[in-house]
DNA sequence: GCCAACGTTGGC
DNA sequence: GCCAACGTTGGC
């Protein structure tokens, strides 16, 4: 199969592409919706690339781009009381929530959510008709021209 | 900060 | 199993 694109979405509050590539690695950890957690388990795979988006900021855009650096396990937040992600009916013999790691490759010139909104080809992607999901796949023909437009820039 | 979209929970 | 109530996401 080859490598998919992905995109993933972060607050970059919580944690931006500036935050990945200072870690160079990171969990992407926090996935707590069902559909946006078996896109990562089942179907994520190592060496995969990945759009980042920085989303609940004035300017919503993807703003980078990583590769999957090790396929879905068991979010350890899970098991932490401590943690804001924890899940009290999470085991570990019966984990709940996945994450995969990603490793940081480059920023792009911010692809912002009006210019994707604004170009005709990309009405389609799931990132404009099903706004509220944090795990998408981004079909070859979309990631390409995401590409081109950050280019542009 | 508001609120639309939509996912989850729980009573029946 | 339906659906009302509730909670969360995320654009604006």
């Amino acid at each position: 199969m080859a490598a998919r694109w992905w995109l993933l979405k972060t607050e970059p509050d919580e944690f931006s592409i500036d935050d990945l590539e200072s870690t160079k690695v990171a969990g992407w950890e926090g996935v707590r919706n069902y559909q946006a957690r078996n896109f990562m388990r089942d179907d994520m795979k190592k060496s995969d690339q990945v759009f980042i988006y920085h989303s609940s900021i004035p300017s919503p855009a993807i703003v980078g781009v990583a590769i999957v650096d090790r396929q879905a396990y068991p979010d350890p937040t899970q098991f932490d009381p401590q943690s804001d992600y924890f899940d009290e009916k999470a085991t570990p013999q019966e984990p709940r929530w996945y994450q995969v790691d990603v490793r940081f490759q480059q920023k792009l010139g911010p692809i912002t959510l009006s210019e994707i909104k604004a170009h005709p080809e990309l009405e389609d992607m799931m990132l404009v008709t099903r706004s509220r999901l944090s795990v998408m796949p981004v079909e070859d023909k979309h990631a390409r021209i995401l590409l081109a437009m950050a280019d542009e820039t």
